[in-house]
DNA sequence: CTGTTGAAATTTTTT
DNA sequence: ATTTCAACAG
């Protein structure tokens, strides 16, 4: 077999507008493809098709929106070409693991400690995920005597949201307060300082936080020295979840392939859920006019849903203002009608998505191809609690990381000490737990520490208050020992805890699972070679739910999946439960002030029923206690969302989902509800006196 | 200068 | 429900 009948093979699976993608030549290439139609099937195959026809994978850049989608591409690129590569004899070798594949992030951080020097950045940088930059901020701001104003001034995690919507957007300070962030207008003089202030403590640190990478990237590019360099490492270019990428990143694009020469950029634009982080739609609607002469390869034919189910998701998308106009359709047209079910309760919502679970699980589908989606982490709490009580194995996706919580910041802030002296974030988190320092003696020691370049030798000649007279000198022994170590991260992890566990008590309310979760991360330390890549890796990478964490599962485990709907992109599952599809949670209440956040809203409703195959159902529970008044039994009245007006409700099955009283009794004697049982009844002997 | 307490404000999605 | 800030005691 010569290698043209083996390519013709790679090409047989795909329909005619995948092919013209996967064969496109080397002009700039714009692939819309809609939910289901095979997008990342028609990007692997590309890719593959490249390297059959001798472009060197190593010089191929594989841009994903998260680690796990370039993972797993470039393992079905290696695949393809291995197919190709029997057929074809020898001559090629299968190196598709010689891909540039990641994030712009992380692809930003591997060239940058490779050539960042060219724009005098050294290499070793640390890298700070959203609430380091946020404590360094915080840091700034008590610095500059920000907190102690007349007025309240914009919380840090407000800072942040506005410092990272100027530098994303590439837009001006008072433009973004007018437009965005309207409430703190007032304090432009103020951010400005700050923001200027935060610059200078990030630099002094030697870290870099999110938008750095983009924003150093830019710069290396835009470097003469450094751009060539860098434009010189690929020949092809390509990016998914194109419509969810912000102007800095269009710019970076445009800066790798200036006249779009070997761009391939893939997406949807009715699928663009990312603008509070500054992405923006005008990326793939404008790319034909930023890059004249670029090809339009539009994919319509969906693989992934039943024609019902995209009956109806037509319908809803179909009410959206500008878009590329595509019109889905399936082959298979049987199938029910998606189910639009109306609880009178959030209790009767759970109880209904448990029993249809389960339900299909007996027809023979696999909680793994079942998911429950939602709109914000903590809609899911409910159904948790009864996943649990009932012994359902599930994996949540996305809302508060494990890594994110109080104790592993700490444990990983001595790490990042001894990495990195002149981090002040970590220096102020690990002095921060001794007691008897506070911000006070924190910053004495950090400055100590920035004159002299980073000696831990200083701290040791440094007088403790009484209270930490003991563990002072463990913990700069501690630091100063881990700093010297290189390899075995595990005994390093290790290290860290003998000193630090003994405080837990002292510091938060349940030390015991936070101990626990602690030992874990020991675990995970033997996975990576040394401390510089773990760190650099963690922040660029957590683990997206918190059962990966305990690693790879077991291949016959099962578990349900609930996620929230930004985390479900580009997945599919066989039947799909969308719940609270209720105003106020869909659209969310904090995104409805103008009409582009109202069209971000239905889009992502939109991506959370376009998930499902076979069977969807989207839950809208009614009546809702209202937590805010304190301990009533209020409760108000939602309305359904109103992305499912009256006409396209015709395309779905209503029903009610009415709760089995049987098991509602019974569920009274669960330690579950009785445990809120005799809550409820603290509650109102407290309300006695208070 | 630290640690505690109470009151007030805010409440999403994530690399 | 959680986070942030000011006031106060040690």
């Amino acid at each position: 077999m010569d290698t043209t009948t083996a390519i013709d093979g790679l090409l047989a699976g795909l329909n005619s507008q995948q092919r013209e993608a996967v064969v496109h030549g080397d002009g700039p290439l714009l692939v819309v493809a809609g939910a289901g139609t095979g997008k990342t099937a028609t990007l692997v195959h590309r890719v593959a098709w490249l390297i059959a026809h001798g472009v060197d994978p190593g010089r191929i850049l594989l841009l994903t929106f998260t680690r796990r989608a370039a993972a797993e591409m470039i393992r079905r690129v290696d695949g393809a070409v291995r197919r190709l590569d029997e057929a074809a004899s020898e001559s090629m070798h299968s190196q598709a693991a010689r891909i540039w594949g990641g994030t712009f992030h992380a692809i930003a951080a591997r060239l940058l400690r490779h050539y960042g020097k060219v724009i005098g950045l050294e290499p070793s940088f640390a890298v700070h995920d959203r609430t380091d930059s946020e404590d360094l901020l915080n840091i700034v701001r008590t610095d500059l005597g920000l907190a102690k104003t007349d007025k309240r001034f914009p919380k840090k995690g407000t800072c942040m949201a506005i410092y990272s919507r100027c530098v994303n957007a590439r837009e001006k300070l008072p433009q973004v307060l007018q437009q965005r962030f309207p409430w703190c207008d007032e304090w432009g003089d103020e951010l400005k300082q700050l923001f200027d202030a935060y610059v200078d403590r990030k630099e002094a640190a030697v870290a870099l936080d999110y938008d750095d990478l983009l924003v150093y990237w830019h710069g290396l590019l835009a470097d003469p020295a450094g751009g060539a360099r860098i434009r010189n490492l690929f020949d092809c270019v390509l990016v998914d979840e194109y419509q969810d990428t912000n102007r800095l990143q269009a710019e970076i694009l445009e800066q790798l392939c200036p006249d779009g020469r070997g761009l391939t950029v893939v997406g949807d634009d009715a699928q663009a859920i990312y603008s509070f982080r500054a992405a923006t739609v005008r990326n793939i609607l404008d790319f034909p006019k930023q890059y004249p002469g670029a090809t339009l390869v539009t994919l319509e034919e969906n693989y992934r849903s039943t024609a019902p189910i995209l009956a109806a998701t037509n319908e809803v998308i179909g009410l959206s203002s500008e878009r590329y106009r595509k019109n889905l359709w399936s082959e298979r047209t049987e199938g029910e009608k998606p189910l639009l079910v109306t609880c009178e309760s959030e209790d009767d919502q759970t109880e209904f998505v448990v029993q249809k679970i389960l339900e299909h699980r007996e027809e023979g589908i696999d909680l793994r191809r079942q998911a429950v989606l939602f709109r914000a982490s903590h809609h899911s709490i409910l159904l948790e609690a009864e996943l649990a009580r009932r012994n359902i194995p599930f994996h949540k996706y996305g809302g508060l990381k494990f890594l994110e919580t109080a104790h592993v910041k700490d444990l990983l802030a001595f790490l990042r000490l001894a990495e990195n002296p002149r981090d002040v974030v970590s220096a102020v988190r690990v002095l921060g737990l001794l007691p008897g320092i506070g911000p006070g003696k924190s910053r004495q020691l950090t400055d100590m520490l920035a004159e002299s370049g980073g000696d831990l030798q200083l701290w040791r000649g440094w007088k403790p208050p009484a209270a930490s007279a003991k563990l002072w000198p463990e913990l700069v022994g501690l630091i100063a020992g881990l700093s010297r170590t290189k390899g075995d991260l595990p005994a390093q992890v290790h290290r860290v805890r003998k000193f630090y566990d003994p405080l837990l008590p002292e510091l938060y309310d349940n030390p015991h699972p936070r101990g626990r979760d602690l030992e874990q991360i020991e675990q995970i330390a033997s996975r990576y070679g040394d401390r510089q890549t773990m760190l650099a890796e963690i922040t660029l990478d957590p683990p997206s739910s918190t059962q990966d964490l305990a690693g790879p599962p077991l291949l016959d485990d099962d578990y349900l999946v609930l996620s929230t709907i930004h985390s479900a992109k580009g997945l599919e599952w066989d039947a799909v439960y969308v719940l609270h599809a209720a105003d106020g949670n869909i659209p969310s209440d904090m995104a409805t002030k103008t009409p582009e956040e109202i069209e971000e809203e239905r889009r992502l409703f939109y991506v959370a029923l376009t998930r499902a195959k076979r069977s969807l159902y989207v839950c809208c529970p009614l009546r809702y206690y209202r937590y805010a008044g304190g301990f009533s039994d209020q409760h108000g009245y939602a309305q359904m969302t109103r992305f499912l007006p009256e006409d396209v409700r015709r395309h779905f099955q209503c029903c009610v989902g009415s709760p089995c009283r049987e098991a509602e009794v019974l569920d009274i004697q669960s330690d579950m509800d009785a445990g809120v049982a005799s809550m409820r009844i603290r509650q109102r002997t407290k309300r006695l006196w208070s």
